[in-house]
DNA sequence: CCAATGATTCGATAAATATCGAAATATCGA
DNA sequence: TCGATATTTCGATATTTATCGAATCATTGG
């Protein structure tokens, strides 16, 4: 991952709203959330969540699909890896994680329909 | 570590140039590098280079130390540390790392291969 | 004390970001 | 086709960020 990558990857993390609903698209897996509901959780308007959720596509982490009317993102989980390869390699003193730190699609979440906002 | 905390530390190390300059100190370990060392490396006005490392002290992400007519600033591992750890936790599926993953004053690159902390 | 050195603060300015309502664009069900 | 639903695009605006020269502050050596 080259640095310019990444500093789009850290910026898109870098905000509130958008910190919070990339922790809401890990939680719900390759399932993923629409973008409605995204708005709603977060509490902003569609308009404002739909710059948002063009930052994180534009950054890599997240993707999109048209599922009937709505537009169903997910967690980009290998661009999410990359970023923590990035970070722990040139950021930690490359001290790595051997192979057991890959993100992954949630291990330890049986039920995404469960909201959780706190 | 908080939601804001970690906010702030993404939106310092999220510009190319302080970026770089975190990558630096990293490699510079616990001797650190002073202010202007660090402007003159990078390429941007004492002026410019004073802004960026505030951002960083800012963010928890640099400590500063006086040294004669200098200020030598440090990368602090521990604050690195405990960004890694909430992205691990919340923004990559919650797969942990044990304590291989930490991050270490950059000791001549250890073996990649070391596993858990025996 | 004074001049030199290293760094920060202070303007001022250009650029990027975040916000949100209104309008436009798809999709579906009837 | 029509109306309802879901999302994005478009303006317009307020805020934040990045930049850099000039001035200021702190430290050292003579």
């Amino acid at each position: 991952m080259e640095a310019d990558h990444v500093i789009r990857a850290l910026a898109a993390l870098a905000q509130e709203h958008r910190l919070a609903v990339f922790r809401l698209l890990v939680q719900a897996g390759a399932e993923g959330l629409a973008a409605g509901v995204l708005a709603e959780r977060i509490g902003v308007p569609p308009s404002s969540m739909s710059f948002h959720l063009t930052q994180l596509a534009n950054a890599g982490l997240v993707t999109q699909r048209r599922e009937s009317r709505s537009i169903i993102y997910s967690a980009d989980y290998a661009a999410m890896n990359g970023l923590m390869g990035y970070l722990t390699e040139n950021c930690c003193g490359g001290v790595p994680c051997g192979d057991a730190g890959a993100c992954q699609p949630d291990p330890a979440r049986p039920d995404p329909a469960r909201k959780a906002n706190s």
